[in-house]
DNA sequence: CTGAAAGCGCTTACAG
DNA sequence: CTGAAAGCGCTTACAG
């Protein structure tokens, strides 16, 4: 089990060169298929792994993806992320490509920072998983590397990146509250967060529009500071019948705040998520929420950045998927006056 | 910013060998001051990036550290083990190493089918986070790089491991509750499931010998079946007045089945949890808790994996690490009749 | 069907 | 202080 068995010695003990080994290992034509089934047993007796830095070095390529994940989507949130991750990992290995997961703390952000794999070659390209600064996005859209932004957009045009369909998810979402009887329905995000929240809240209020309802700005509660940290959120003196929340952590903040004001969720008022994470199970009652795609996304993500890695120049743009509503119980129908 | 410059290229423009270039960039010895802050600045102007892989292949390593999650610990579980992750990655990158993460799949686990950076020499040594089937642990066990298991430990005495001090915890979170007048206290957690269920268990039972109290095999609760699913946990016909839980996700769930059934926490009856993971705080109300350190523990298993990596002969063992109790409100104090 | 030669981008002795 | 040579473990033409 000596782990610096080489091609080289396979090739001596069996009186051979160490081009035929490679041949017989990699399947390649060229080799007689007795000799060949000699070398490959013989490598396996041996114990020998392949060293994927030889054939990295020749052909220049690292065969990783790194996979940036910003820190401040600390807390339960990873753990969405890191389920799209798995799935993006699934997807490389089909391709012989190896995910590296660099989860990208403040500072570093902060600084513009980019990640060691970046300096040291270790990867061919970067999937951004979730949006961080402006000014990191310029330092990483600066970098001579393919990349995609997962989940997340941003205003310059020539990123290519792979998002839900939030706007027409919050749009069916909040279209499915009007056909439940609600006509004062507000909505709970940080309008200048991030594109998700901004989009998911103009959904919303297409869906108002096109119902001919008042979009009322006290209805309109924010759930986060400038930061992304969660704060308390304020109550307005009249509350809506139902709230449209960002995304299932907020709305689970939210029932249980309202549940710690006598409220009954959904009998007094109707909460709906986005996202169709843990939280949407963990709150009680379940939440009706619009679960996002992840294989599919995942899917895209990895299919466009190896593309660019085989040819710089491809182009993807802003790709939509999207979601399904998933029915729970913290939706009541209201009775028509 | 051509990501193929190479040393070389910055020797040719300056009229100097790749040697050279090479000593520069590596703050050696042997290089004049002018020459080297000359050769640093077009390094940087021409937008060279160091090619670890080629002083990888020279040496043989490949400064990085596979560390390997079980899927099984899916959920939430897993943004305590991102956790400890983000913390080994940040102690690994001080010694110039880098983390690579790599999510055991359930099939993978069963099929004892290894990481591809195993095969493929993509890592020179493994951390594994969190406990897997015996098959396994054997199979990791048979590979000839440097191992270390880190939250968990294996009957097999020639593994080094890292884990929390889980006896100790559970014995000095069980005291608490007898100080505080619990007589009957009960203990959630399947008995043959894990490692740590188990040693917390044991050190719930030393609380309760040395307090010489009953050991009421009713107040002995399942919370898992044998793949690590969480079952509905079943209570007793009598209820004792408090409950260590084997880990805060399990104290959250039931904390949430005795809240369903109208008991009061701690009111009616007290709970305490372990990790103080995200569960902890979730949970309502907070629960008084092992906390885990996890700085301390990624510190180790850092330290230890690469001093295996340099001398494959050290040995370290299983190595405890103390937690220390977080108080919450989840526990009362019982009167003494 | 088989193999000698060259090269990927560094670093490590060693020589000057 | 500077550099020519060799080597890490593969693969890719090319020759036989």
């Amino acid at each position: 089990m000596k782990s610096n068995v080489t091609m080289k010695d396979i090739a001596d003990k069996l009186g051979v060169s160490s081009v035929t080994v490679s041949k017989a290992l990699n399947d390649k034509e060229g080799v007689s298929d007795e000799l060949k089934n000699k070398i490959k047993y013989l490598a396996d007796e041996m114990g020998y792994r392949y060293n994927a830095m030889a054939k990295s070095m020749k052909e220049g390529l690292s065969y990783n993806i790194g996979v940036i994940i910003p820190e401040r989507y600390a807390g339960l949130a990873q753990s969405f992320y890191l389920n799209v991750y798995q799935t993006i990992t699934r997807h490389l290995e089909k391709s012989g490509y190896y995910g590296i997961l660099h989860i990208l703390n403040n500072e570093d952000e902060k600084n513009l920072t980019l990640p060691r794999i970046y300096y040291e070659k270790k990867v061919d390209a970067f999937i951004i998983l979730g949006q961080t600064s402006k000014n990191y996005i310029e330092k990483i859209q600066n970098i001579g590397l393919p990349k995609v932004f997962l989940d997340f957009y941003d205003e310059h045009a020539d990123i290519d990146s792979v998002i839900t369909d939030n706007f027409y998810g919050a749009y069916e979402i909040t279209n499915y509250l009007v056909q439940k009887g609600h006509c004062d329905i507000g909505y709970v995000g940080n309008l200048t967060s991030t594109s998700s929240i901004q989009d998911r809240f103009l959904g919303y209020y297409k869906s108002l529009l096109e119902h001919k309802l008042h979009l009322n700005y006290d209805y309109i509660l924010n759930d986060r500071d400038e930061n992304g940290v969660y704060i308390d959120i304020q109550l307005p003196e009249k509350l809506p019948t139902a709230f449209v929340c960002n995304c299932d952590q907020v709305a689970h903040n939210l029932v249980q705040k309202l549940t710690k004001l006598d409220y009954q969720v959904p009998e007094d008022i109707s909460v709906v998520g986005f996202d169709n994470d843990v939280y949407a199970t963990i709150t009680e009652p379940g939440l009706t929420t619009v679960e996002v795609d992840i294989e599919e996304m995942a899917h895209n993500a990895v299919s466009f950045i190896l593309e660019k890695v085989k040819d710089s120049n491809k182009s993807f743009g802003r790709v939509l998927v999207k979601g399904k509503i998933v029915y729970r119980n913290s939706v009541r129908e209201i009775k028509q006056g």
